[in-house]
DNA sequence: ATGACGTCCTGCCTGC
DNA sequence: TGCAGGCAGGACGTCA
């Protein structure tokens, strides 16, 4: 599922091709899946438009175009974002095309829980709700150990619930949380209020190392996540336990354990994790 | 304010 | 083989 460094691997590959590029036809072919506006008028808003950038925040998306509009994606758990040259490429499960001259960008995604979504880009705030509730970026400098220790140390909740919030740690999704508490040597399970202050140290400095190798290997392909031109990525061949149940943990050979926490799929070593 | 839980949606896996 | 049912999971709404 594209989380942080799925989302800025995209990111990057998008603002490569897209900056500069027209879009010159909207086909929707899943009108659920147009978040805002209506279909109608998200077709109407975009053609004619020109890409500047593409931007990130969180897990979302944000194609800046001329107008001051912007063009926002959020690929929950299987969209993905496929640009192809060629006019013919049957891409499965494409929801909606965006047609750029010769080339097509399109948003693949088999579950339809996915959105896109067309905003002037000073109302994003009011059209997206939540949107403004984002917390830090665990990359920036700001995310450290005194911002985390504020919003978790009277908190109940096993600190992996809360490494989800997402107005905590924006654009960790589960795979980077199990990954981060993993290396940090700390139980998913715990209290947040029960880490201490070196764990805490441990956790900010981990959940950055993860993110940043995830980025670095393209993303982290378990089923459904594509770059934009179809490759998978490649860090799925770093996780110590995501995906790994049952299997021996590459450190100390105990085997990883499967729970539930707030009804996600958690994974663990009981060995290293305290 | 907080935390637990239901809902959306559909492909895929399991079990009979 | 085929079908029914369960499951996954990010964000958000609801409820206590």
């Amino acid at each position: 599922m594209p989380e942080l460094p799925e989302v800025e691997t995209i990111r990057r590959e998008l603002h490569h091709v897209l900056t500069g590029k027209k879009i010159t036809g909207c086909f929707i072919v899943r009108p659920d899946i147009i978040g805002y506006p209506s279909p109608a008028a998200f077709c109407r808003g975009l053609t004619g438009r020109r890409i500047m950038k593409v931007d990130r925040r969180a897990k979302y998306l944000i194609l800046r175009l001329d107008g001051g509009l912007s063009l926002i994606f959020h690929l929950r758990l299987s969209g993905a974002l496929i640009y192809t040259k060629s006019q013919t490429d049957k891409i499965k499960y494409g929801r909606l095309v965006l047609r750029l001259g010769s080339n097509n960008l399109i948003f693949s995604e088999p579950r339809v829980l996915g959105r896109a979504y067309l905003i002037e880009s000073d109302n994003i705030p009011s059209c997206l709700q939540g949107f403004n509730r984002l917390g830090q970026e665990p990359l920036v400098r700001k995310f450290n150990v005194n911002y985390l220790r504020d919003r978790i140390i009277h908190r109940q909740a096993p600190i992996k619930n809360l490494m989800l919030d997402q107005s905590i740690c924006a654009g960790t999704g589960n795979i980077y949380a199990d990954e981060a508490l993993f290396r940090a040597g700390i139980k998913p399970d715990r209290r947040a209020n029960t880490l201490n202050h070196a764990e805490i140290v441990r956790l900010v400095k981990k959940l950055k190392e993860v993110l940043r190798a995830g980025i670095k290997n393209g993303g982290t392909t378990v089923s459904d996540y594509r770059r934009i031109d179809g490759r998978t990525g490649g860090f799925q061949r770093s996780l110590n336990v995501y995906g790994r149940e049952n299997k021996p943990c590459l450190v100390c050979g105990t085997a990883i354990v499967y729970i539930k926490i707030g009804n996600r799929g958690t994974r663990y070593c009981p060995s290293c994790q305290k």
